[in-house]
DNA sequence: CATGAATGAGTCTTCATTCAT
DNA sequence: CATGAATGAAGACTCATTCAT
């Protein structure tokens, strides 16, 4: 039993091994700079293994976008049905996801650089996992609104767009792309523009 | 004189007839997939001549990528110095990024899909430019503060940095992206959520 | 001894299935477009099963094709002993190897077809079947003249070998290639002209 | 002007030049056992010249086996006008052809070994070739019969079918496979079979 | 200057064969 | 004996770049 066991892992070891070394590759580097016998030789194995687990080097490169941007989605979805203030679940949602940046600077590359729409399949995917962070996000706003917390009137749906921008471009951007050392203030900060807007209220 | 003058001009109009060629290329598809030949032949040129004004394909790139990303950069920069209150600048700048976007959707292709980091030249240039339109808008910023069109104690850096995400990522993923029929209303809703924040004020 | 006999008819059947497979796929493709892996699949046996039975991949080709090759060689030779008159018994020959093409339209593609000229070993084998066909033919020409039902004077081989050609070349390819429904009376046709001549017997 | 001439010769001798080398290979060996760096090597040209006249291996090939059979189709064609007896017509028709195997053994090694059935579109080629040639051979030997050279009574097409056969298999397996030398006598001996049959007359 | 024929380094992919279990 | 995961040699094909004209 141990011993099928093994063999199990170990056959979704090889599966997984190969998998890791072309994310790490395609982090690095872009689709077509990366070669099957390098991604090989990272996960140290045959060329020729790498097409028993993956029948070309596209799928291979769609299993590896996709596997990145998993956690990244989760970092929104976990949130979405939480029960805590909206401004609460809003700098949960910032935070978590700045964490996830921060833990893994270099497979979000992937996400931020890569290019998807290369293949239509994958851009198709991720148009609709667009849709449904914003979904969740539009949704969190309404709620928000039924209760009071976010005053009437706005247009949810640029409110949600500019929540998600604000966590895609702004932290990412931050931490990926300038390398700045971003810390919880920052966060607050941020969110208090997002929340209270930048206007002079007595202005209006 | 005039015949250095002509020539300049005979080479510039090669030049850039290849240069323009080679945009169209690139917009519609990525750097490995345009081939050097395709560009030739849609600049009506022989392959050969291509070498003569490029040394290379990358720097061909480079300078297609330049090329459009200027007329970017200026529909920021030429409001940077106008004397409207920042409120109506900033609807400007939204409004005249907006209309560069609906001109320019396939041009833009470039700016928002290809991967300007395999090249570490390219890169180093986006961030600076990325630089520059960050300072030109917490300069404003800044200029609002004093003038009290804007609010004291908010993050000036934040403010900015959600500005031009605002403008990238909201305006540019909705047209580019999600192909939505963006019009004037959606920039006043947009620009209303940024203003005003999305917090009941009532609350605080 | 019932021990050995077990496993060796085991082992037979084993080897049998595989051939048998291997058969099947080279009838329907060419020997490089069929693969080791399908053969096993067919044969239901693990790929390594194959090279328990057979040393490679082209001693598999050649006993496949002999395999093939005895089964059309038989309807020759059980006509060479017989004891009725020639024309009848070259009438029997067409026609057994008419039903056998018939029967086999698939296989004898493997005969038609195959290159065995690229194993020297399998031409070689190839050639001597040819001389003995040749060789019971001419055998059965010359007890013709014998016995004067065939006419004198003629060249023994040169008429052996076109009655091997309107075997294999005029039925096959009526069959095999022009996929022609021949019937008992075109066998009787073509062995008319065969026996009689085209030639206006006034003539001469 | 005679550079232009020399240029345009150049071209197309080398075009010419691939294209024997491609023939020159595929009589020797088969079509997965010829390499286009073979090719390219014989041919005194790179590999990716190969590739600027001839789209693919495939087409390579297929122009490879065209060639090779031109030649071959109008050693029968140039007789199927003739104006001789349908005997000498015949005879004239074996021995171009005869001549013709004996002077490129090895080309037509292409046309009687390689397996043109692997491409469909040859495939389909070759069966229309075959046609043509039996329309031929069938109409010179109708006419003989309306002027009485060839007797009333047969069957016509069987007639002409081993009148085909009697050239490729006989003849073409004879110098080719048994490396046989074929003389003049043996024609006329082998068009006497074919011409008279071979039954004792006097038992009809 | 302009050209495009020629080139070959570099890639993905296939598949016969091996060998540890 | 039986297996099939692992392997890497081999081959078709692409395309940026050069250079003779």
């Amino acid at each position: 039993m141990p011993e099928v066991s093994e063999q199990k892992i170990g056959a979704g070891n090889k599966k997984e091994q190969i998998l890791l070394a072309a994310v790490e590759m395609f982090l690095d580097r872009d689709y077509y700079q990366v070669t099957i016998t390098e991604i090989a030789e990272r996960a140290e194995v045959g060329k020729g293994t790498v097409y028993e687990y993956f029948p070309s080097k596209e799928v291979l490169f769609k299993e590896s976008f996709s596997y990145c941007a998993e956690a990244y989605l989760q970092s929104f979805r976990q949130h979405f049905t939480g029960s805590s203030s909206i401004r609460a679940t809003m700098h949960d949602i910032v935070k978590t996801h700045l964490d996830l940046i921060k833990d893994n600077r270099k497979r979000l590359h992937l996400l931020f650089n890569e290019r998807p729409l290369s293949f239509q399949e994958l851009q198709n995917w991720v148009l609709e996992r667009r849709q449904e962070l914003l979904k969740g996000i539009t949704d969190l706003i309404e709620d928000g609104v039924k209760v009071k917390e976010i005053r009437t009137g706005i247009d949810v749906e640029m409110a949600g767009r500019l929540f998600l921008a604000l966590n895609y471009v702004v932290m990412g951007g931050m931490v990926v792309l300038d390398n700045v050392e971003v810390e919880e203030e920052q966060i607050t900060a941020l969110l208090d523009v997002y929340w209270h807007g930048i206007g002079n209220t007595l202005d209006n």
